[in-house]
DNA sequence: CGTCAACTTTAATTTAAATCAAGGATCATC
DNA sequence: GATGATCCTTGATTTAAATTAAAGTTGACG
C-alpha cells in the first residue's frame, strides 16, 4: 500500500516532478508492497561493488552516495532526500560502484525487482519518470564537477546550500528559505572537496555578508538573490523541463 | 548503411561492449541512415541549453562535454571519444546541460531521432546497450568528481591519462599503452581542475618518475602497474561488468 | 622556408586552502 | 545536571597550487 511506503506522497511527487504521470499509475505505485527499514545515523545502506536485487525509496532521512579513496580520502558525489529512489541503476546495473550512508535516522522501503519492474512494463510513463531521474541524476553530477573544478571555497559551499535549499523546495521539504541540513561540515566538506575547518570559514563569510543565517545545522537564507549570485547557482538544469514527449 | 556512418565499427563495439548484442542487432544497426558532417577542431558540435533532434554518434575524432561557469571559468565534464553515443539523453531530454566541442577535426554521424527510436523498439538489446552506456556514464562522472575533489595535481593527470588509455584499449583505439591524445595542457587542465603551467609541471614529475614518456600530445606508458598507482586508477567500473539479464 | 600564433616549459612570487592546535559548543547518556 | 564524545570555531603556520612572466617549441600557412 502506499499509506504504508509513502505518506507522504513524496515518490510520487518524486515520479511526477519530470513526467505527466496519471492518476492510475499513481494509484498502480500505491498498490506496491513494500517492506521498510530503518537505519541509524552513520549506517551503510549499500555497499560499493556489493549487488543488489530490490529497489529502495526513501520514505523518511536524508542520506548521500560516497565513494572512497584509497588512501581513506572520502568523496561524496551526491546527496539522497525523501522521496528519492537510492538505486534507479538497478535495472542495468547489478552492482553499485558508491557507498550510500544516512546522514540522520532513516526509513527506507524496498520493493522486489521484479515486482516494480513488472510496474514498469505496464506503466510506460513510471518508466518514462525513472529514466528522467537517471538523466537529472548525470546532470546533476556535472553540476557538481562544475561546482568542486573550478570555484572558490566560500563560492563551493553556498552552491551546495542552494542547491540543497532548492531540492528540498522541489520536494516540498522546505519552504526553500529555511532549512536544516543533517551533515556535519566535514561531510559537507567532503561533497565540495574543501576541510571541515574551511567550511567553518566559508559558513561564517556568508554570514558576516548578510546573505544567510546560521545555528547548529540550520540555515536561514535571508538574500535568495545574493545567496545565489554568491553560489553561481542557478536551478535551470535541476529538472528537466522540456519534455520530448 | 553502416559502412557509411561506421567504417570500422566502433559503434557497434561501444553498444556490444556492455550488453549482448546478437548479429541481427548489427545488421539493423548497419542499415540504419545516417549523414554525416565534419567538424574543425574547436568548434562546437551542441551547445547548451539549445534543443535537438538527431542522434549524433562520432565516426572519427576526439571531443568533450564542457560547462562554462559565470566567471568564463571552464570545466571539461567528460571525453568523446570514436564510436561513442554524443547525446545518449536524446531519448528523455530535449535540451543539453553542456557544450560539446571538438578536440581536433572530428566527423559526426547524424541519424534520425523517429528512426533511431524504431530501432531500438524492435531491438530491445539496442534500447538495453544505451541504457547501460547511460549508467556507464553517470560512474564515469562519479569517478571524476573523486578524482578532482580529493587529490593531488600529480594523480588527477595520472589518473586522467590512465583513463583515457583505457578507455581507448576497450575501444580497440589503441594499445592501452601508447596513445596520443588531442588536447591541449590547458584542456587537460579544465578536465582535472588544475591550471595548464600545474599541467605541465605533473606530466614532467610523472616524465621524471621514470612511468610515462611524453613528447608531443604522445604518451607512452612505461610501467602500467605504477602508473595506475601514481593514478590511484582501476578500471573496475569503467565498464558494467555484471549484467543482470 | 620564414613568419606568426598557439602551445609548452621553467622560474619567481603570491595566495588560497590545508594543516596543526587549542578552546568552546552541543548532544546523548547515565 | 554532570560526563564524555563529537562537532564547531578560531588563530597561527605551512604548503600546494595559482599567478605572473619570459623564454623556448611546435606547427600551420602563405
Amino acid at each position: 500500500m502506499i499509506s504504508e511506503i509513502d505518506p507522504c506522497g513524496l515518490i510520487a511527487k518524486n515520479l511526477s516532478a519530470h513526467s505527466q504521470i496519471q492518476l492510475f499509475d499513481n494509484e498502480a505505485l500505491g498498490r506496491l508492497k513494500a517492506r521498510t527499514r530503518t537505519f541509524e545515523s552513520g549506517s551503510y545502506v549499500f555497499r560499493e561493488g556489493l549487488s543488489f536485487a530490490d529497489y529502495a525509496f526513501v520514505i523518511s532521512g536524508h542520506l548521500f552516495r560516497q565513494k572512497q579513496n584509497l588512501d581513506g580520502y572520502r568523496q561524496i558525489v551526491s546527496l539522497i532526500i525523501p522521496g528519492d529512489v537510492v538505486n534507479p541503476e538497478n535495472r542495468f546495473v547489478n552492482n553499485l560502484d558508491y557507498n550510500v550512508v544516512c546522514a540522520e535516522k532513516s526509513c527506507i522501503a524496498y520493493v522486489q525487482k521484479s515486482e516494480f519492474e513488472s510496474l514498469i512494463d505496464v506503466h510506460p510513463s513510471i518508466r518514462l519518470a525513472l529514466d528522467i531521474i537517471t538523466a537529472a541524476e548525470s546532470r546533476q553530477l556535472r553540476e557538481w564537477l562544475l561546482n568542486i573544478g573550478g570555484r572558490s571555497a566560500r563560492t563551493r559551499v553556498a552552491h551546495f546550500l542552494n542547491e540543497f535549499a532548492a531540492r528540498t523546495k522541489l520536494r516540498g521539504l522546505s519552504d526553500g528559505l529555511r532549512f536544516s541540513l543533517p551533515m556535519s561540515q566535514e561531510q559537507i566538506g567532503d561533497s565540495v572537496g574543501i576541510t571541515p575547518v574551511h567550511v567553518s570559514r566559508s559558513i561564517r563569510s556568508l554570514v558576516e555578508s548578510g546573505l544567510i543565517k546560521h545555528t547548529n545545522r540550520r540555515y536561514e537564507i535571508v538574500d535568495l538573490n545574493a545567496f545565489r549570485q554568491a553560489g553561481q547557482f542557478t536551478e535551470r538544469f535541476l529538472l528537466v523541463d522540456d519534455l520530448p514527449h
